[in-house]
DNA sequence: CGTGTTTGAGCAACCGTTTTCCTGAGCGAG
DNA sequence: CTCGCTCAGGAAAACGGTTGCTCAAACACG
């Protein structure tokens, strides 16, 4: 009982499947099939009218059924846990760019930092037979790798930004200690030597290693901080502001600001021009992250350390589309360089 | 190693099979696909082996068999026009929130902007058999409806944000008058009456909307602007600063500002502040987004419009779902309410 | 003219589920 | 004891491609 084989212009899902254009081709299933991947040897003629059929059908092959027969679903999960924030989104997007300029598309997942909801995620990409998995994070501390659901095993996963505990995965991190050396690097090719850090938590791995390499690379070169300690707060304004009070108090000699990110940056440049001191005339300030409403909007301009983060994704994408190709995952955490964008502020 | 071996033949894909199940618990593959579909009648106790079966094997089915056998992918494509800004994120959020709490995974496509880039996304969707498309952007201005791929006509698309120009189609939108009368209302609520308004560029759809109605809002209770005119700019700090100073310059009787988003309102209050005017004290002001950055780190925080960015996204995946489950799309474009956000700004 | 070698194209067996149809056993009624 | 019903469970046909294998025709060569 087989449904009007013969039948033009009956396929069920109102879409022509292989079988229509072989029909009117005149060549078997089989053949058309090999006539679109280019398998096995055939007259040119016969490819070419299977060719022909498929641009006058505008057929496209079912992924479903492709799929199915070659286990591989040309798709990769991409896991955010922070909702999509300011830094998983250019992550995200240098993935999808790298991605889907072959053809593999990107299905999101957003576990809002929820294991449960992990979990859940996870499960449906395994299900969906994703190729692949990439993970990122709003913070650069490490985090666990994903477990939980068999069959993970099987699959490449590459963390990216916020690198998994695990040394054995595959993660792709920001440099901080490169991106640090460049702030302080810069600010003594402008002639600067009394140095203050303010950032943000000392709990935030960002705050604790970029303050760590900024303190070792001044050591370096014989200086120390104007204010001999590095001032955690948190990553905003308000806090920038309070920082900057407070170091001008205890070392008025301080000639240069490195700030932990540009809201902190932007509050010390604030409080600096509301006390009626020059930037940089008198103190050079210099950000981190080169998130342009805060580094632009900022009164000068601020010069400061951009992570590259679309860079990082994109660099995610590469290493997990060699995993999928089959080369042998490299492990550990491979730091991208950060760039430094010079602003009015310094 | 929990891998059962029990059926002859080792699965080449590394994970259980419906039929290592259904050998498993001694039935046939069909009876064992009724078992977990609950369809079709058959003892309980057989019903109780398979499942017992499917949790010894970890057996998930494979999806790419289920959608090819019926049609349906479970997968919704998420096209957004401008990279994940600001305003796409949260609208991008509220859809995979109330998608993925079906078994609804989301393909996620960015154009930025780029109709060649948008054709092939597109293309990939419809060769990917999504059961629909949810299309979002950055601008509130109206957008040409997708087109030039065959097949398009039979599978729903909403519109969420900016809406498209074709009036047959389903779209979701943020409801610019009824933000515009919150704001004005407020002002009123709290005695002003000179109220000014700075807004974004005359090209943009939610400046002009927006000014267009808090005038008519005004003008219904025997009001006007206190410059007489609306101050269209641009979307920035320096343009707040900057169109304050001329407004109190025009009308120095001005006692409110309603700006077109919070970066303005932002500038305006900088301004003010450094004129030594005080806020909400002598003149109120009010910004528009919500956007936690600008209006929380502004001096004093803001009172703001916020859109519901998130609600727009999960109601315009709500429409997709009742439209994919059949139900007739109901075409225009919906508003969604916005809300007040009063902080110290007023 | 017979034989060996290409070569182009078709056949059919998958990939893993769902679903329809069918069979056979069990059972109550007459 | 037989007839008809019900119902559990199996067999097999899809879904839409891919691919190894087979086979016939065409060609080269001795």
């Amino acid at each position: 009982m087989t449904r009007a084989a013969g039948a033009p212009g009956s396929p069920p899902t109102g879409r022509a499947r292989l079988a229509d254009v072989a029909a009117l081709a005149g060549v078997s299933v089989g053949t058309a099939s090999k006539a679109l991947s280019g398998a096995g040897r055939m007259r040119p003629e016969t490819r070419q009218r299977v060719l022909d059929a498929v641009a006058t059908l505008g057929f496209r092959p079912n992924q479903h059924a492709q799929s199915l027969h070659t286990g591989r679903s040309w798709t990769v999960g991409l896991m955010t846990t922070d909702g999509i924030g300011r830094f998983s989104t250019p992550v995200l997007l240098g993935a999808e760019d790298a991605l889907g300029a072959g053809k593999i598309s990107v299905l999101l997942c957003d576990t809002r930092g929820d294991a449960i909801r992990e979990q859940h995620h996870l499960r449906n990409l395994m299900d969906r037979r994703v190729d692949g998995i990439i993970v990122t994070g709003r913070r650069t501390d490490a985090r666990p790798p994903l477990t939980g659901i068999s069959g993970l095993e099987s699959i490449p996963v590459v963390y990216a930004l916020s690198p998994s505990t695990d040394p054995a995965d595959t993660s792709v991190v920001s440099d901080d200690e490169g991106g640090a050396q460049l702030a302080v690097d810069h600010l003594l090719s402008t002639g600067r030597t009394r140095i203050a850090h303010v950032t943000g938590p000392e709990h935030h791995a960002a705050a604790r290693d970029r303050a760590h390499h900024a303190v070792d690379h001044l050591r370096a070169t014989g200086l120390d901080l104007s204010t001999e300690r590095v001032h955690f707060g948190e990553w905003s304004e308000a806090w920038g502001r309070r920082a900057a009070d407070a170091v001008l108090r205890t070392a008025p000699d301080t000639d240069a600001f490195f700030c932990g990110n540009d809201q902190i940056a932007r509050g010390v440049a604030d409080a600096l021009r509301e006390k009626g001191v020059g930037v940089p005339g008198d103190i050079a300030v210099v950000g981190y992250d080169n998130w342009d409403t805060m580094a632009l909007a900022s009164r000068p301009p601020l010069t400061t350390i951009d992570m590259n983060l679309a860079e990082i994704g994109r660099i995610a994408a590469l290493r997990l589309l060699e995993a999928i190709e089959g080369a042998d995952a490299t492990p550990g955490a491979r730091p991208v360089p950060c760039r430094l964008v010079v602003r009015e502020s310094t």
